[in-house]
DNA sequence: AAATAACCGTTGTACTATACAACTGAAAGC
DNA sequence: GCTTTCAGTTGTATAGTACAACGGTTATTT
């Protein structure tokens, strides 16, 4: 299959640009909807926070290539919300480190599930194969995407 | 390959669903650096309208599921910045058929190209048949999305 | 050790994208 | 002709985001 009809690539990222900018303004708009108490970005970040526990918000900043305010504003509102807590490192001072409270843990199992159901219905139809396949190409772009020197250039 | 190792459907899923969502976070704002002069959604819609020439407000809210009000605001925005034409339809004086100007046409270009630049640095290293089935899978995705009867529900 | 730099997080400000609701004007149905 | 429906605009509100300026803390340099 990959013999005859080289698939040009310039038509192949141009694809994915687009449908990736649809869907995110989709997805944004489904998980409102599906959890609005829980907003997209909040969900994320929870879900890191969840999995990586004890990290930092610069970690978090790091990582989804956001701005450190927009970590520190999305983590307070978590923290508002009860569902994580902020606690001073013990041996430095500047950081904070993370923790999914019980409700946090809770609301975001709850949110991942709902989620899920979302994705699913419409994935329903995909082969595992197919599921696996894409999630690596995702894997596979984030990684590129984070380690590489790409325009999110820090300081020029 | 299909035989062995059966990925886990829900792990898959989790994974795009994350994956996903930092994706188009990283997307957009690298687009936003990229091309400052044309937002992403704008610089979407417009080519919307380069392609589908003549189209409606009302197409490209159905299309993106988008609210009314935010295409108007969008082409709006557009108009202001010279890149699109609002012209009443003459069969019917509630449309408004939408074209790009010259500047528009020439600016969209500009963008795609330095925004396929952009993609294209972290996607190098892809080969061509990846990125086909990539953008095979995000199309397929989000057609599904498009056409199921999922959360955007119009009215419940 | 004092001065300086680097780092972590917060806060002020501004802007984009978005939705919902209320409204205007136009066309279609009864 | 009145009412419903449709296309688009405008008012208002909210999320998410960035950048810049700041306040503490730790690390480095001299």
């Amino acid at each position: 299959m990959t013999g005859g009809t080289e698939p040009p690539r310039e038509a192949s990222v141009d694809v994915i640009q687009r449908e990736l900018t649809a869907f995110a303004r989709r997805a944004r708009a489904a998980a409102a909807r599906v959890h609005p108490e829980l907003p997209l970005v909040s969900y994320t970040l929870l879900a890191h926070i969840e999995e990586q526990r004890g990290c930092r918000a610069a970690d978090l900043a790091a990582h989804y290539l956001l701005d450190k305010s927009t970590v520190s504003r999305q983590v307070a509102g978590l923290e508002k919300l009860g569902f994580v807590e902020r606690r001073p490192a013990p041996d430095d001072h500047r950081v904070q480190v993370l923790h999914p409270t019980e409700a946090g843990t809770r609301v975001l199992t709850a949110a991942q599930t709902s989620r899920m159901a979302a994705f699913e219905e419409r994935l329903e139809d995909w082969s595992a194969e197919d599921l696996a396949r894409f999630a690596a190409y995702l894997l596979r772009y984030n990684n590129a995407a984070a380690t590489s020197p790409f325009p999110h250039t820090p300081a020029d």
